[in-house]
RNA sequence: GGGCCUGUAGCUCAGUAGGUAAGAGCGUACGCCUGAUAAGCGUAAGGUCGGUAGUUCAAAUCUACCCAGGCCCA
């Protein structure tokens, strides 16, 4: 007889193999068709809320791997809180306005120059709007829930209305103001342009030394130089900037000493001596005296063109790389001079006009274009006496990405929100500590930021984007900045969209009557700078946590890049405290940026990229959520073929374990078959007792958000508790009971709820698969994992009496397992069953192992057990006795039992007595 | 160059307030099973805790410096 059809083997359609690339977009589907995420929301009524707020990307190419973990870490956190007993939801937005945008259209169109702002503008509105659609559908594909019909767009009439409004804010407190700021400037294309429109090229530049004679008497400082013609000596290779020359900069800490040449006395930096009279050409010097630049602050030189000053002043952009240690200094013509000039209050000097040319400002060079009189201000500077060296270096310099010509840096109107008025810095430090920062050094790097960022530069001379809403008066020129005008055309914006802006006359813009302050004119033209994109995003509490009914402000948190410390969370918060006096968030969540298996940026170049596409093809998008969640992301993260290989098995690993349960409970009815937690077997309730721990412990790790946890420990719980003691202890009973016994429907009780606890538990994370078992569980259950919650840890569970038993237990098992596998090694025995066991132990270990009979047999799945008290007792820890227990494995005698593998005493045929009765019973 | 952060077995993570010979899972090797079977089980081998120098009776855990890497600035 085959009795092989007479035991309950596992049966479950779950399929072993999980083809996730092809079941995935299938459960999307029927997600959507079901409308699980409606359901989710409905089912959060009279719940607490938790609102996490959307950072919106950027709508511009495919997503990579960076935003999927950022969009799977939200959907993880959402998920946990939903199952947590939390109201959700989970609103979309997309960031669509900006250069990169501009810059891709641009390219798009070519050089076609008849281009109008508005036919642009249309373009980029088509092009965000298909980068929309393509990263929609690529969240979704992650498994990612959310109203994605209905997502936040900042180019949406009532967002750009918003964004008019919060500026109109600012305006009104009196914080927004305008003041020049160098930028980079293409005088061939007449236009602003971006770091990222700037490409560096091999340039040649003329490279002089030019000597600044001192007005002050420095002879307090330096006694040896009464009465000497000393100059400060500096190098530049922008002769053209000399005209707006106001200072030099000196380093506090550097040594500068006094050299002798000549009738001269020049004043360098010691370390670029050697250096500097080399280039310069000069053999014959003696250094004469030395001092510490910070010794010479605000002493003054004289210009060597023009009848004034040049201030000497300090800074720790002073570098020994090259030139002089002196540095020319203009505040109109460069980034670290403009900063140090806005720090000693000098002028934003920057006489050069939209085509590259000097203004009527400057003498002898008025009207001529900057690079062409390099030459005529370096003949003006011999014929004075200041040049001491000329010749010319190659070197990088920025060109124009378009026209491909050197840029300059020039100094233009620009707007800034003030950091100071209205104490905005002051009140942000302030609100910064009320936050709480995951990880918590958040608040340091953020903190650092606040204090030392400039005032925020608001505008940008560019098309996509919102305008800022400012006229000028047509007749005085005089500025139009006014609330009531912002709101009028914000009205205006809600209704017909900012485009209007650009197709309306000022006139049609302005309320009627609206006229000049200055002087009562009734005509104006339109600014048209743009709003910096910060301040798009950055008002999203405004426009999208206060307008939607479902959000609240503050919000939650905010979950992004760390990045974000410096970007959103950032603008996001001084756009709120500015006109709110507070934060929009109560908490603020970063993670570290993807890298490669060693570590390293990832890069085309490198061929070491690794797109969400990829990874969904070859393993789906639920290896990539198992990937996110296995890692700890408050670090960088590293993924790699070989680590998404591993969590691939992983994955393999856990879902066997699911289908083995569910195979188990193919025959098992909840309602009708569950056995109480007083009738099930100890080793049930060992089982219970480890699961209720997990709970415990997994449902702190989401509180705290450190779903690696959550990870390490449920695989663990699968791997070691489940499949290597529980499961493959319980085989037997489950194969080899009658299929409606108390002992196997013990054991499917117990099966059933770690199962259906299991899946809940790791749903937020493997949110296809959790769902796709949980329609094989068998009983009245929610109609998708994704609407049930959170098993709740069991008091009743708990026994640490048992807790300790089973840690000896389980230790002699480790002890019996090692002797078996010499057993096998020896080829005594193959199948574990084959043995019998004879333990040795102290008396105190023997006396609990005799309490458990027969049922050790089944515990070390062996055949016999016999015990043998000790002869001492072992004094000491429980360790030490323990370490006393011996194991000794013989070939067990009598009959294989055709049924259930086991040996008995012969007594019957072919099938011990155990299964006699099973068969009888069933 | 500056600010913030990271560096424990091949991989992903634990290592409590400094204190007995540094742990887990995976992977690897070897073996068992063939009634979870493109599965399951067992045993074993892997680490001078990035490096150096200190503080201490005692450091993976504290300090300094260095190296490698990341983000943001310059």
């Amino acid at each position: 007889m085959d009795y092989k059809n007479t035991i309950n083997l596992p049966s479950t359609d779950f399929p072993m193999k999980a083809s996730l690339p092809q079941k995935e977009p299938e459960l999307l589907k029927r997600w959507e068709s079901e409308k699980l995420y409606e359901k989710i929301t409905a089912s959060g009524h009279g719940k607490p809320k938790f609102i996490l707020h959307d950072g919106p990307p950027y709508a511009n190419g495919h997503i990579h791997i960076g935003t999927a973990l950022n969009k799977i870490l939200k959907d993880i956190i959402i998920k946990s809180k939903t199952m947590s007993g939390f109201a959700t939801n989970y609103i979309p937005g997309w960031d669509c306005h900006g250069l990169p945008i501009e810059h891709n259209v641009e390219k798009q169109q070519g050089r076609a120059r008849g281009t109008s702002q508005l036919e642009t503008r249309k373009a980029c509105r088509a092009y965000a709007e298909k980068f929309i659609a393509i990263q929609r559908e690529e969240f979704k594909r992650l498994g990612v829930l959310g109203d994605w019909n209905n997502p936040y767009l900042t180019m949406s009439n009532g967002y750009t209305a918003t964004i008019v409004r919060e500026f109109g804010k600012f305006v009104a407190a009196g914080s927004v103001y305008k003041r020049k700021k160098p930028i980079q400037w293409c005088a061939s294309c007449r236009t602003a342009l971006a770091e990222a429109e700037v490409e560096y090229e091999n340039h040649r530049s003329p490279s002089i030394y030019v000597k600044f004679p001192l007005v002050s008497d420095i002879s307090t400082i330096i006694p040896q130089l009464a009465g000497k013609n000393v100059s400060v000596l500096i190098w530049t290779t922008t002769p053209w900037t000399i005209p707006a020359n106001l200072a030099i900069s000196l380093h506090p800490d550097f040594d500068y000493v006094a050299v002798a040449v000549d009738e001269d006395i020049y004043l360098i930096a010691e370390g670029l001596l050697e250096r500097t009279m080399q280039e310069c050409g000069i053999q014959q010097y003696a250094v004469i005296a030395r001092c510490k630049g910070a010794q010479l602050e605000r002493h003054s030189c004289k210009h060597p063109l023009y009848e004034r000053q040049s201030l000497l002043i300090l800074g720790t952009h002073v570098t020994l790389d090259a030139g002089t240690g002196c540095v020319h200094t203009a505040p109109g013509h460069g980034q670290e001079d403009y900063e140090i000039g806005l720090k000693y209050g000098l002028d934003i000097f920057a006489p050069v006009d939209d085509a590259g040319c000097f203004t009527a400002e400057v003498d002898h060079v008025a009207g001529q274009f900057v690079f062409d009189a390099n030459k005529p201000i370096n003949t003006m500077l011999a014929k004075s006496g200041a040049l001491v060296a000329e010749r010319e270096i190659e070197h990088s310099y920025p060109h124009c990405w378009r026209c491909k010509k050197p840029v300059i840096f020039r100094a233009t109107e620009q707007w800034f929100i003030s950091m100071e008025k209205n104490n905005l810095r002051t009140r942000a430090m302030e609100c910064i500590e009320r936050i709480q920062w995951i990880p918590r050094w958040g608040i340091d790097r953020i903190s650092g930021m606040v204090i030392n960022r400039p005032d925020w530069c608001l505008s940008r001379q560019r098309v996509w984007g919102v305008p800022i809403v400012a006229f000028y008066c047509t007749k005085c020129k005089g500025l139009l900045l006014d609330q009531k005008i912002i709101n009028h055309v914000a009205d205006l914006f809600e209704q017909e969209g900012s485009d209007i802006w650009f197709y309306r006359e000022a006139s049609q813009l302005v309320p009627n009557g609206t006229v000049c302050p200055h002087c009562g004119n009734t005509t104006f033209e339109k600014e048209t700078d743009i709003l910096d994109v910060w301040f798009d995003s950055g008002v999203s509490h405004a426009a999208v946590l206060e307008k939607r009914p479902e959000l609240e402000s503050p919000c939650d948190l905010y979950l992004e890049g760390s990045d974000q410390h410096r970007g959103w969370f950032q603008s996001s918060l001084l756009t709120c405290v500015g006109t709110r006096g507070r934060a929009p968030f109560r908490a603020v969540l970063t993670h570290g940026f993807v890298v490669d298996g060693k570590g390293e940026k990832m890069a085309k170049s490198k061929g070491n990229v690794i797109s969400p596409d990829e990874v969904i093809r070859q393993y789906g998008a639920e290896v990539l959520r198992l990937w996110v969640a296995s890692e700890n992301y408050q670090e960088d993260m590293r993924i790699s073929p070989d680590i998404l290989k591993r969590l691939s098995e992983a994955y393999r690993k856990i879902r066997n374990t699911w289908r083995f349960m569910l195979g188990n409970l193919s025959d098992f009815d909840p309602a009708k078959d569950m056995v109480p937690y007083s009738d099930i077997h100890e080793i049930d309730r060992w089982a219970l007792m480890r699961f209720n721990q997990l709970i415990r412990r997994v449902r702190a790790a989401y509180e705290q958000y450190e779903f690696h946890t959550v990870y390490h420990s449920i695989a663990n719980f699968c791997i070691t508790d489940m499949s290597a003691v529980y499961l493959d202890i319980l085989k037997d009973r489950l194969y080899c009971s009658a299929a409606g016994s108390p002992e196997r429907r013990a054991a499917q009780s117990t099966l059933y709820i770690i199962l259906k606890g299991l899946l809940e538990l790791l749903a937020p994370i493997l949110s296809f698969t959790a769902d796709e078992a949980w329609i094989y569980l068998p009983g009245e259950k929610a109609e998708s994992v994704h609407l049930s919650s959170f098993p709740e840890v069991q008091a009743a569970y708990d026994d640490p009496s048992l807790a300790e038993r089973w840690e000896t237990l389980l230790r002699v098992r480790d002890i019996v397992l090692k002797q078996l596998e010499q057993a096998r090694v020896g080829k005594l025995i193959g199948n574990s069953l084959e043995a019998a066991v004879r333990i040795t132990a102290p008396p105190a270990i023997t006396t609990l192992l005799e309490h458990y009979g027969n049922a050790l047999a089944d515990m070390f799945i062996v055949s016999r057990v016999e015990l043998t008290r000790g002869h001492t007792a072992v004094a000491g820890s429980s360790e030490k006795q323990i370490d006393a227990v011996q194991a000794a494995v013989f070939r067990v005698g009598g009959n294989k039992c055709q049924r259930c593998w086991k040996y008995y005493t012969p007594g019957n045929p072919q099938i011990c007595e155990r299964c006699a009765a099973a068969l009888q019973a069933s």
